[in-house]
DNA sequence: CTTGGTCA
DNA sequence: TGACCAAGG
């Protein structure tokens, strides 16, 4: 979301076959807004049932995340919990962003350009409490364990990973690198097509690995350095500094060692440095969580997605004899092994 | 985003 | 098969 640090990272592409039994803890909040802002109609106007509930999340968690059990990935969901004070302004931001975006829709769809439509809907995305609560529902019923995060969900999804409840950090964002994640797993989608935005474009995407240490190495950091960049460039809890991005922030901070001698050197400052420092480096996580992935709800899916939600029961009932018999291999596997 | 039909 | 595209809810 904030941090702008992804292209000091080198990305190392990576097959399903290598990520087979793996446990991936999902930064919910990240994909759920990626489905909602992709699954659009031409004009912009998201999926709806027929009572105006939005369920482009919806499609997006039972398609994808079938997918990804049936190739032997097991994902945990890890949701925001109340975000730190330091983020307010962020938030505010985004809420104006959205509203003037939502203006903005409204204007292109009425002139009919639908280009400049599907770009303010994207840009209009808004993440309720029902849209979280239905996933809940949904991933409760596919069997997915999900957990509530107190604050940050990246910063539970690496304490998961420290705790060894998990092998790897599965986000588009980069943030989970500043909480401190070994592991992180860009693109964790089986079919790779992908358009390039404003373009009509496709391009083939694929996983790519993130290995934190052998990158901190590389580029001749520590992983406090790493958070310093991060600060500079600016996160979703501090502005950054105007002019410096990723690569000036590395070159800086390996010059001058600490961003406290950064800053003094560019004569700026950062309010509640300190305080910003530890969001990444003492986050607020919970350590008495309980991870329990469960038996697939058959009726229950049928339910909330086709009668519920007016998803079309022939693909759901296909997606759903996909689940269970893929957690049927699943489970062969784990008592041969 | 994913599915599923069509067409070379 | 694989590229392409409309539709999904």
């Amino acid at each position: 979301m904030g941090s702008d640090i992804g292209e000091l990272f080198e990305k190392i592409e990576v097959t399903f076959d290598e990520l087979k039994g793996m446990r991936a803890a999902i930064d919910g909040h990240n994909i759920i807004y990626q489905f909602l802002s992709s699954i659009r109609q031409p004009d912009g106007t998201p999926l709806m049932d027929r009572n105006g509930n939005i369920t482009s999340h919806l499609t997006g968690i039972i398609y994808r995340f079938t997918n990804l059990i049936e190739v032997g990935i097991r994902p945990i969901f890890v949701f925001d919990g109340k975000p730190p004070d330091l983020k307010a302004k962020t938030i505010e931001k985004r809420r104006e962003v959205r509203n003037n975006a939502e203006l903005k829709w409204d204007e292109a769809k009425e002139r009919g350009d639908l280009e400049d439509a599907m770009k303010y809907a994207k840009a209009s995305t808004r993440i309720t409490p029902e849209i979280i609560q239905d996933a809940k529902e949904l991933l409760g019923m596919m069997g997915i364990p999900w957990i509530d995060a107190p604050s940050e969900g990246e910063a539970q999804a690496v304490y998961l990973l420290k705790n060894g409840d998990c092998d790897f950090v599965g986000s588009q964002d980069f943030d989970s690198l500043l909480f401190g994640a070994d592991r992180l797993v860009r693109n964790l989608a089986t079919t790779g097509k992908r358009k390039i935005p404003g373009k009509k474009l496709y391009v083939d995407i694929s996983p790519e690995e993130i290995w934190l240490e052998e990158n901190l190495k590389r580029l001749g950091i520590t992983q406090q350095q790493l958070i310093d960049i991060g600060i500079l460039v600016g996160t979703d809890f501090n502005e950054g500094v105007k002019g410096v991005g990723p690569k000036t922030a590395l070159k800086l901070i390996k010059q001058e060692g600490t961003i406290e001698k950064v800053l003094d050197l560019l004569n700026v400052e950062i309010g509640e440095l300190d305080k910003v420092k530890a969001i990444f480096t003492s986050p607020e996580v919970r350590t008495d969580y309980e991870i329990s992935e469960s038996i697939v709800d058959e009726e229950g899916l049928f339910n909330f997605l086709c009668v519920q939600h007016d998803f079309s029961r022939d693909r759901i009932e296909k997606a759903i004899s996909r689940l269970k018999n893929a957690n049927k291999g699943q489970m062969r596997l784990d008592k041969w092994f």
